[in-house]
DNA sequence: AGAACAGTTCGAATATCATGGAACTGATTG
DNA sequence: CAATCAGTTCCATGATATTCGAACTGTTCT
């Protein structure tokens, strides 16, 4: 009987434009995002990038507070995806857009993923 | 002969997705580029918003350092302009997800406009 | 139970950003 | 030329973010 502690997500009506645009805006949770994003689901372990865990921990943290990523936890990894549904539901198009104007940078970051 | 000193404008080919993200994901900002673009063109002295002159030039230089504005002068005014054209073409979708995503936070700060 | 592992939380240093008063610039008007 | 006006620049202050090592929590495996 193990009570699983999960980091807090918005539900999708406390979803905060100004957040989620915060958090959107940052290079690292970008490159983030799009990994999860072409992947369907991700641990935060399984990245390429170049930075310690608690940085990385970060990062997610704010993009699970913003309402951009779910976790559920799987064994003793925790597996992040977009939540695409609500983010398209509430900012129709924003998400598409970024990872169409986003992928540039990403790329430029990370060359050869 | 007078030369006329404008603030710096990056070029389309410079303007940089997180420097656009980034500028649009401040509440002040939001609301002058909305007003902005329903009116076509403001000068930066006809705003509602309730802000001293020096706070609201420093948004006014984020939103035209990151290529959002564009700002010509006109007599003693200067004139700012949503540089629609430019953002469509390098993000396009984006400016019109924010411009929806948008109206309720800034509606919600400046309820009657 | 104990070791190993994924990831979080804590805490502190550093950097970046927003705010706003005061002085300044460039243009218009009297 | 002097006064005024729009807006910027300068500067200091406080707030918010980023980074990362070290300690901690919850899970699995032996």
């Amino acid at each position: 009987m193990s009570k699983i502690v999960l980091p807090t997500e918005p539900e999708c009506a406390n979803i905060s434009f100004l957040a989620v645009m915060h958090a959107l805006s940052d290079p690292l949770r970008l490159s983030i995002v799009l990994s999860v994003l072409c992947e369907g689901e991700k641990t935060c372990g399984s990245f390429v990038i170049q930075a310690p865990k608690s940085t990385l921990s970060h990062h997610f943290r704010v993009l699970r507070e913003s309402g951009v990523l779910s976790t559920r936890r799987q064994g003793k990894e925790l597996i992040n995806t977009v939540r695409k549904n609500d983010l398209d539901f509430l900012f129709p198009g924003l998400l598409d857009a970024v990872i169409n104007g986003a992928r540039p940078v990403v790329t430029s970051l990370y060359p050869h993923p």
